[in-house]
DNA sequence: TCATTGATGGTCT
DNA sequence: GACCATCAATGAG
């Protein structure tokens, strides 16, 4: 466990969330995602991730500019972003780069640590495994006692590949290489057609 | 192994 | 009214 000078763990604060989209898509694998309810203390390691960048991303929710649902993209870096997908899963990103531009990157699979007990390879699954639905939509999780990130390492390699159920956003965007895995990690998501990189 | 489908409700034009 | 950053179950080959 990786921790401090004074021993404790690491969280992740607002400079680390606000730089390019794609530069914190890859740092945030391998760091610590965690968890803390009336139930105790979930931990894990983020092995995959999409990022979703700007208004012209025609697959991010920011495209349709600030629209309710997509307003906490513009928001300052290091909130959560919550929000429900075909009406039963949810979804959990992290929102990144400066305030008032839209981006955020979302958490598709974590490795378990601690405290865990369902499968967490697939966004909707990790929100289920950390009991994660849209009441923490907006979280600060350079604060929050109940959400945040923290340090964390990894020794895989970084794999790369378009992001998973965004046809519909056209050729360009669709086929971004936006989606970074842990090459090998048993805990990446098994989306078909895109599990293997390079 | 691969492709298809149903569940289910919020959010968009 | 159509669509959707998902998932598990189903059935064909």
């Amino acid at each position: 466990m990786r921790r401090n000078g004074r021993g404790r763990r690491t969280r992740l604060l607002a400079p680390f969330f606000e730089r390019d989209a794609l530069v914190v898509a890859r740092e945030m694998l391998g760091k610590r995602l965690v968890r803390r309810t009336g139930d105790g203390e979930r931990t894990g390691r983020i092995v995959e991730v999409e990022a979703y960048v700007g208004e012209d991303d025609g697959a991010c929710h920011a495209r349709w500019g600030r629209t309710p649902r997509g307003s906490i993209l513009f928001g300052p870096p290091g909130r959560a972003y919550v929000f429900l997908i075909y009406g039963m899963y949810h979804c959990l990103n992290f929102v990144v780069e400066r305030e008032g531009f839209p981006a955020a990157i979302l958490v598709r699979a974590v490795e378990p640590l601690s405290g865990i007990e369902a499968p967490t390879n697939g966004p909707g699954k990790v929100c289920l495994a950390f009991a994660i639905d849209r009441s923490l939509n907006g979280e600060d999780t350079t604060r929050s006692k109940t959400l945040w990130l923290e340090e964390g390492e990894h020794e895989e390699k970084i794999a790369t590949s378009p992001r998973v159920g965004v046809a519909y956003a056209g050729r360009v965007w669709a086929a971004k290489p936006w989606r970074f895995f842990l090459a090998g990690n048993a805990f990446v998501s098994k989306a078909r057609g895109v599990t293997r990189g390079t």
